[in-house]
RNA sequence: GCCGGAGUGGCGGAAUUGGCAGACGCGCCGGACUUAAAAUCCGGUGGGGGAAACCUCGUACCGGUUCGAGCCCGGUCUUCGGCACCA
């Protein structure tokens, strides 16, 4: 060790020892408890981002943490490796999709490795190799053999960019998650898996994920948005069909003036055929299929609709009411058809308005500012039944299950249950990502590939010309193939599958990463899973986050894996954001982002100085749900840190040179040095362990340090001082292992601080002979008194009262309570 | 519109169960070392008043509960995030 710290030097140099000894890689052992600590793994752009040295970072404190404390820690990494930008690589630049993201991984890899990770490497995997798609393969095949995957013709969400599709999970705002185009509706046949027959247990089996953090949850309840209402049906007059809605408000049955049918509706077009509304009404849906979603859902929008000529009898009262196609009314969700109620629903209230339609009260406020028979706006609170016959008088929420029950006697209705969830859309049109393992012959209709033809291999030989269908296509050699069924001539699926089905088993494959007779061996997954500790950006609460739950418990189903759930805890770091100045000269604070030129590279600040200062601080300045606004000050008041650190153990060691360690002093500067110390130890242990709450365990172990340079200012005990210095390297170790390891070995201990076991606090070093109290009177502290830490309540009052000082401020007043906190303070009520 | 966070010094943030507000770090001020600077070490640092002991105000705003509120309750504002015509 030098007398400077010369972090390139010491960096290089252990990294090269981790890597080389493997240090970090794990087998099962049925003797150790286990640990999994999963980083959401990075898509390999090339270059490492700020959010990632963030994730990480925590991530390996934990991995290291867990280490010390005794477990079989496993923490790999690896690639997400297929998707669009190889793709669009290879369009712009005429690279070859994995010669770009081969490169990539590689360069990321290195940069990976410069912040010193304590990943098993051994498991390292890429979602776009052969070895692992072809697994992949065969858990899609799985899924179709349970009816989990099926094809089908549907308006999709198509995106006029990407020439692809999307998954209603990838459609932000209308638009493209990915390049942002304005999202619009296409007819095609494509694959979907059957997430909606887990939507029950999606949502019940949040409520067993207490690591979860709530606000995942809730948005996870959101998007699967499940609600209790009834299907009801309605006669059309004059014809023999029956129109079936759904609603949650039973209770305003009464009020329901009109229908509205979505514009696909399979009904409409029969219904007006041959009639004066055909033309218009076919106009209207050829309007509604050319908006893209940001118009078709803008909530702006005036409503507008057509007549169908039809009317629809209300099961209640008999009544005839005219039926309505309108946008507003989603084919999607439901039955496709709702019925009206304008009083008491805002969109139904807007419709009538427009249209000139009765709006009928059926709910009544008991608020006289509201004239019902003159609403302003839809009343859709609680209230008092009218205008419904038999059910008058009762409260509305009460009514609708009466209401049901009534209906569900006649046969008009039954309780039902929605959800927003929709099954998930999984074929797309590109051609870097998994080919969809399934034959479709003419005699035998789709068929999967025979498994011991796995993998179905990426052809090499296409031309990216960015439009329209799948490269694939263009391949001479993949289309044609003969039916796994009856061996007569077939053709080949030339779609490839969402890339969010490769992340959605990744966890897994890490536990038997390079097993090739099957996805993984049973006994290893059910050693490993689930991931006690999941670490990723809030950004993928919803999509992969239920992807990969669907997945598990689809695996589950299949007796694949013994754990319904694949997370047991996870942690949703915030952004890390930098200020910047915006063309009107505001200093603004946002996301780091190229196009806002507030970025800050890893790589230069690993440069400057050094990865052991990058993740000291990236895990100092702020708590690490919550967002991180960087500052190059902050950086160098880290580096500072680890210099203070340096030079206390390089001067010690100097002065003092090594030797033998001692666990308990005799003076009360060495009392108090070990009051600190084990403090700082609880401290630390707790703040890792049971908050994640790293900034303030670092702050504890500042704090330590600033003690021991107190105390190097008196006497020095050089083996209890000694003794200081191994717990301060250790509890750092798990945050900045390069200068730990360095300073170890400096000092002459034995093996790897890596390897040690994390220490533990001493109770009785902890214990104080007397403890600081404050007095307050009405509130406010007016002295301070040393007192023993066992006086008990009233003996802490007496001793507070009898003290001159307070007794001095009490003069003149009457005392009329005496609070004591033992331990703590004593308030004293006067007036 | 609906759902969920957040609001504390000049700045990032502490305060773990209702008990000393501002830990730790940055910045700033002062001192030591130095020919000088950098680096380093030591001290100070919420506002107002005071020579000082000390007094007083202070956790977005208004009100409440409590001996005691940054923390609990009711209301308001600001801000960030998610969802959004889901019947």
């Amino acid at each position: 060790m030098k007398e400077r710290y010369e972090f390139k030097e010491i960096e290089q140099r252990w990294q090269k020892e981790w890597k080389d000894a493997k240090a970090f890689k794990v087998t099962e052992d049925p003797n150790k408890k286990k640990y999994y600590v999963l980083e959401m793994f990075p898509y390999p752009s090339g270059k490492l981002h700020m959010g990632h040295v963030r994730n990480y970072s925590i991530g390996d404190v934990v991995a290291r943490f867990k280490k010390m404390q005794g477990f079989n820690v496993l923490h790999p990494m690896g690639y997400d490796a297929f998707g669009l930008p190889a793709e669009n690589a290879a369009i712009k630049n005429g690279v070859e999709p994995a010669k770009w993201t081969y490169e990539n991984m590689a360069e990321m890899t290195a940069q990976l490795q410069q912040m010193g990770l304590s990943y098993d490497w051994d498991r390292e995997l890429a979602t776009c190799t052969p070895e692992y798609y072809k697994w992949m393969q065969w858990i899609f095949i799985q899924f179709y053999k349970k009816g989990l995957a099926y094809k089908k013709d549907n308006p999709v969400n198509w995106c006029p960019s990407c020439q692809t599709v999307l998954a209603n999970e990838q459609v932000v705002d209308g638009c493209c998650e990915r390049c942002k185009t304005p999202v619009t509706k296409k007819e095609l046949s494509q694959w979907y898996f059957k997430i909606t027959d887990y939507a029950e247990r999606l949502l019940d089996n949040l409520d067993k994920l207490p690591g979860w953090p709530d606000k995942v949850k809730i948005m996870q309840r959101n998007w699967i948005g499940k609600s209790h209402g009834a299907n009801v049906d309605f006669q059309i007059d004059g014809t023999d069909k029956v129109m079936t809605v759904y609603t949650t408000r039973c209770d305003t049955l009464f009020g329901c003036t009109y229908m509205v049918m979505a514009p696909e509706h399979p009904y409409v077009k029969e219904l007006v055929a041959g009639t004066e509304y055909e033309a218009p009404v076919l106009a209207y849906i050829e309007r509604c299929q050319h908006m893209n979603e940001i118009e078709r859902t803008a909530t702006t929008n005036e409503k507008t609709g057509e007549f169908i000529g039809r009317y629809a009898i209300n099961p209640v009262n008999g009544k005839k009411v005219p039926i309505y196609i309108s946008d507003y009314v989603l084919m999607g969700y439901g039955t496709g058809a709702i019925m009206a109620v304008p009083a008491h629903d805002q969109r139904d209230f807007d419709f009538a308005k427009k249209f000139g339609l009765d709006i009928i009260p059926v709910v009544d406020p008991g608020d006289p500012s509201i004239d019902l028979y003159n609403l302003t706006e839809a009343f859709e609170a609680e209230g008092t039944m009218i205008n419904s016959e038999q059910f008058n008088g009762m409260n509305n929420y009460e009514s609708i299950p009466k209401m049901i029950e009534w209906l569900g006697e006649r046969n008009l209705a039954e309780a039902t249950i929605n959800y927003k969830l929709r099954d998930w859309l999984i074929s797309r049109q590109r051609y870097w990502g998994t080919p969809i393992p399934m034959i479709y012959c003419e005699d035998c209709g789709w068929q999967p590939e025979k498994e011991e033809n796995l993998p179905v291999m990426l052809p090499t030989d296409v031309e990216f010309t960015g439009k329209g269908e799948s490269p694939i296509t263009t391949s001479k050699t993949f289309v044609n193939t003969v039916c796994p069924c009856c061996g007569k001539p077939a053709k080949r699926e030339v779609d490839t599958m969402d890339t969010f089905l490769d992340s959605s088993w990744y966890f897994l494959r890490y536990c038997d990463a390079h097993n090739d007779k099957e996805a993984f061996a049973k006994d290893k997954v059910d050693y490993w899973m689930n991931v006690d500790q999941y670490i990723g950006g809030v950004e993928h609460a919803i999509l992969h986050l239920m992807y990969a739950r669907f997945f598990n418990m689809a695996l589950y189903d299949l007796g694949l894996v013994d754990t319904e759930e694949p997370f047991q805890n996870l942690l949703t770091q915030g952004m890390v954001t930098k200020g910047y100045t915006d063309d009107k000269g505001e200093y603004k604070v946002a996301k780091m982002s190229k196009s806002l030129g507030n970025v800050v590279s890893p790589h230069e600040i690993i440069d400057k100085y050094g990865a052991d200062t990058a993740r000291m601080f990236i895990l100092f300045a702020a708590p690490p749900e919550r967002e991180l606004e960087w500052s190059d000050a902050g950086v160098e008041g880290s580096y500072r840190f680890l210099g203070r650190v340096y030079r206390m153990v390089y001067n010690f060691v100097e002065e003092f040179g090594n030797g033998e360690l001692a666990t308990t002093g005799s003076s009360k500067a060495d009392e108090e040095l070990l009051f600190t110390l084990h403090t700082t130890i609880k401290r630390v242990t707790d703040d890792i362990d049971k908050r994640f709450n790293f900034n303030t365990a670092i702050s504890a172990i500042m704090e330590l340090v600033n003690a021991m340079y107190k105390y190097k200012d008196g006497e020095v005990n050089a083996p209890l001082f000694r003794y200081a210095l191994k717990m301060l390297i250790t509890l750092l170790a798990p945050f900045v292992p390069h200068i730990c390891s360095e300073m170890w070995e400096h000092m002459g201990f034995e093996g790897s601080v890596h390897d040690e076991a994390w220490p533990a606090y001493d109770e009785s070093a902890m214990q104080r002979s007397t403890v600081e109290i404050v007095v307050q009177i009405n509130g406010k502290v007016k002295a301070r008194m040393d007192v023993d830490p066992e006086m008990d309540r009233d003996a802490l009052g007496e001793f507070a009262m009898a003290d001159e000082q307070i007794k001095a401020l009490l003069e003149g007043k009457n005392v009329m309570k005496v609070i004591a906190v033992p331990g703590k303070l004593v308030n004293i009520v006067a007036k």
